[in-house]
DNA sequence: AGTAAAGTCTACTAATTTTGTATACTTAAA
DNA sequence: TTTAAGTATACAAAATTAGTAGACTTTACT
C-alpha cells in the first residue's frame, strides 16, 4: 500500500495538473483546503516534489506551486519513488533501490524471479501512466 | 514493499514445500536455522499460516509443520494477504480489504481507475504464481 | 509414569516509521 | 514597509513492525 503521504502527493498533483494550463502558481493553502490535506504536512510534500524537479515554486506574495513539466511527462512511478521509495515488493528486485537480501543467495533463490515478474507487471502500468491520467474532473484520459 | 514478516513467511514456505513430498513434519527450529529466521518470530508466523489453513501442525515430540495443501494450490497472493493484508496500492481499489477514501468521491476520482489497473497487473502475477514456483533448489518451474 | 521435546498462548518491549506540528526565517509583490 | 507567500529545522505523538519472555499443552519415547 502507498503511504498516506504518497496519496496526498497524488491528490495534490491531480489538482495542480488541472490548473496547469492557467500558467500561474497555486497556493498550498488552496490545495490543502480543496483536497483536505493538513497544511503543514502538504508543505513538506510539495517541497520534496520541488527538490526533485516535479514542481516549481514562487516565493513571496502571490507565490505558490506549479508543475515544472507537462502532466503527461511525469509518470506515477516517478512520484511514488520520490515519496515512498521502492515500488518492487522486495528490495532485492528493486530497479532504483536495490539491496541484497541477507541470508539469501540470489543465484538460487526462487522467490526473486517471481517478485521480479510482479515488479515488471506493476511498473508496466506505473511507468506508462502519468499525471495526465489522474487530472481531476472530466478531462479525457488521453 | 512486503514486510520482513511476509518475506520470512515466503522463505519458510519455500523450505517447507521442498520437503512436502517427504510427508512428515518439519521442525520450526530447523526452518529457523536454515533460513536464519528468529525462532520466536517464526513461531508466530507459522501459527498464523496454520490458522488460515495453509499449514498443518503436529504437536508434541516429533511434531512440526507441513503444508496442508499441495504447493501448486497455494497462491502467493493468498500468503501475502494473510501476512501483510492488501496487495493493492490504495485501499479504495483493494479486492479483499476495501475501504473508501475519506475526502474523495470515488465516482469522479481519476486516481482510482489507474490504481485499479495497477492492482490487476500485479494480481495477475501473484494469483497465478504459487508456492510451487518458489520451491527452493533446482526444482523445475512447472 | 515420567520426562523431554515439540507446538500454543498471552503478554510484553524495543525500534522504526509514519503522520503530523511548532517556530523562526526568507522572499517578493502591493 | 507591510503582508502574504514559501523554506528550514527541529520536534512530538501515534501507529506499526519486529522481536522476546515465559508459562502452558500435547505427545512420543523410555
Amino acid at each position: 500500500m502507498l503511504s498516506q503521504k504518497a496519496k496526498y502527493a497524488l491528490q495534490a498533483l491531480s489538482y495542480l495538473a488541472s490548473h496547469y494550463k492557467e500558467g500561474r502558481p497555486v497556493l498550498i493553502q488552496e490545495i490543502s483546503e480543496r483536497k483536505r490535506i493538513p497544511l503543514k504536512f502538504l508543505q513538506g510534500i510539495l517541497l520534496e516534489l520541488k527538490n526533485e524537479d516535479i514542481l516549481m515554486s514562487y516565493r513571496g506574495r502571490s507565490g505558490g506551486y506549479m508543475l515544472s513539466h507537462p502532466p503527461k511527462e511525469i509518470t506515477l512511478a516517478r512520484i511514488i519513488r520520490i515519496i515512498d521509495g521502492p515500488i518492487a515488493l522486495l528490495s532485492c528486485v528493486s530497479m532504483n533501490f536495490y539491496e541484497a537480501c541477507e541470508n539469501c543467495d540470489e543465484n538460487t533463490c526462487r522467490i526473486n524471479p517471481v517478485m521480479a515478474e510482479a515488479r515488471d507487471a506493476i511498473l508496466k502500468v506505473l511507468e506508462k501512466r502519468t499525471i495526465k491520467d489522474i487530472i481531476e474532473d472530466g478531462t479525457p484520459l488521453h
